[in-house]
DNA sequence: TATTTAGATGAAGAAAGCTTCAGATTAGGA
DNA sequence: TCCTAATCTGAAGCTTTCTTCATCTAAATA
């Protein structure tokens, strides 16, 4: 091993050719395919090169090192499941809080389970101190949505705003996690999620009203 | 690295004597030390050795290789985290179910939030293969006892306890896992916790009655 | 005290994987 | 077509860390 040594930690070049941008996607796909294979452990700069086609040296163009490669992987996973959260609040604006609450829950197992392995592998790199990094600002970057989806609700809502859409997170990304760590099958998954909806609908109810829960029931 | 190559997958020796269970003991501690001070991607096993007083000779008396040793600890902190969770389950047998869930959910954060450090530290071994297979088997016994605690409730339960089970602790696991990766403050820690207590008592009240509640969920 | 057994030591071997770079190949423009 | 710049190649170097084992020390035993 020589990572320990000063290495670069910029590419050598940057795409300006289709080849050269073709290489770069082959490289990043690979990356997820041997992580998926072998695992983060075992997943070698040679391996992904082989996978996706191209001589280890090619990799080391775009990507300074094997670390900035796995991070670029995460990011990108990453960006593709804020998109979709995102897409979800905007639709969601003005909406009642419990169907919010409802439409987040669905949207984050939907992302997540419509590429579990993918998310498996990838959140195995994040476990790494960089990867952490990622994460978490998009977990902020989700956050910030959250709070401002919920500000826009037209209930009146007792509690911060910033602990409520903590608690939803949390409780979310905890079931998400229990379905991708467990291979669940398709029918628990469907149970899962109703559940899911039970929890988070019953949370947001509770902060709407906090003294009197079922009277609510009979609101106009 | 050599580590590839067949190597020894049971220690040369047992303890007999007593400066010998120190020096497991010792090592044990200090690979919790050593992983909370430069993590698990920069743990050697000479480091540890060093940090525990002894030669990395001595260690590998005791683990066959370094994923023993960290398998090892992963070990002992999951054990002790079980048999807390072990303690609360019998003495909440018989309880109201909603008493049971907060006393799961508060005993939960307190066992993780007593050392958070410790707990985030051995956490990331987890993230490997084999660090996996002894969490989620920590997890299947927990959820074994839960389902037996909520057996013993006086309510009728509507919903299938092992799905009912599988709810609660991730839900609880999720609150838990923000706690422990965003360095939370020791004032939103008791917020976060209140927040928490009103989800699961919420679902389980939920699991109770299911008639009044869906009337509720499909309102208009 | 002499003998035996448990335990400790740490220099050195081995091997694996990251990274480089000098030269080969391909695409685009004149 | 020919030239230049972009891109690709992959064997080899370098470094790191794991693991071993011959030897030494301390404890138990007779």
């Amino acid at each position: 091993m020589a990572q320990r040594t000063a290495t670069r930690s910029e590419p050598r070049k940057t795409s300006v050719q289709a080849r050269s941008t073709a290489s770069v996607g082959a490289i990043l796909e690979a990356t997820v395919q041997v992580l998926l294979k072998v695992g983060k452990e075992k997943l070698t700069t040679t391996l992904v090169a082989k996978r996706a086609g191209v001589s280890v040296g090619t990799l080391y163009q775009y990507f300074p090192n094997k670390s900035a490669l796995l991070r670029a992987a995460l990011r990108l996973h990453v960006k593709e499941i804020v998109a979709e959260v995102d897409k979800v609040c905007v639709a969601q604006r003005g909406q009642p809080v419990e169907q919010m609450a409802e439409a987040l829950a669905v949207a984050f197992l939907a992302v997540k389970m419509g590429a579990p392995k993918r998310s498996r592998a990838l959140y195995a790199v994040s476990s790494d101190v960089d990867g952490m990094k990622i994460t978490a600002a998009a977990v902020a970057r989700v956050h910030q949505e959250i709070v401002g989806l919920l500000q826009s609700a037209p209930e009146v809502l007792t509690t911060d705003l910033h602990l409520m859409a903590t608690v939803l997170q949390s409780t979310i990304a905890g079931m998400k996690r229990q379905l991708l760590e467990s291979d669940t099958p398709e029918t628990q998954l469907e149970a899962m999620q109703r559940e899911l909806i039970l929890v988070v609908r019953g949370y947001v109810r509770a902060c709407m009203v906090q003294s009197r829960q079922s009277a609510s029931v009979y609101r106009s």
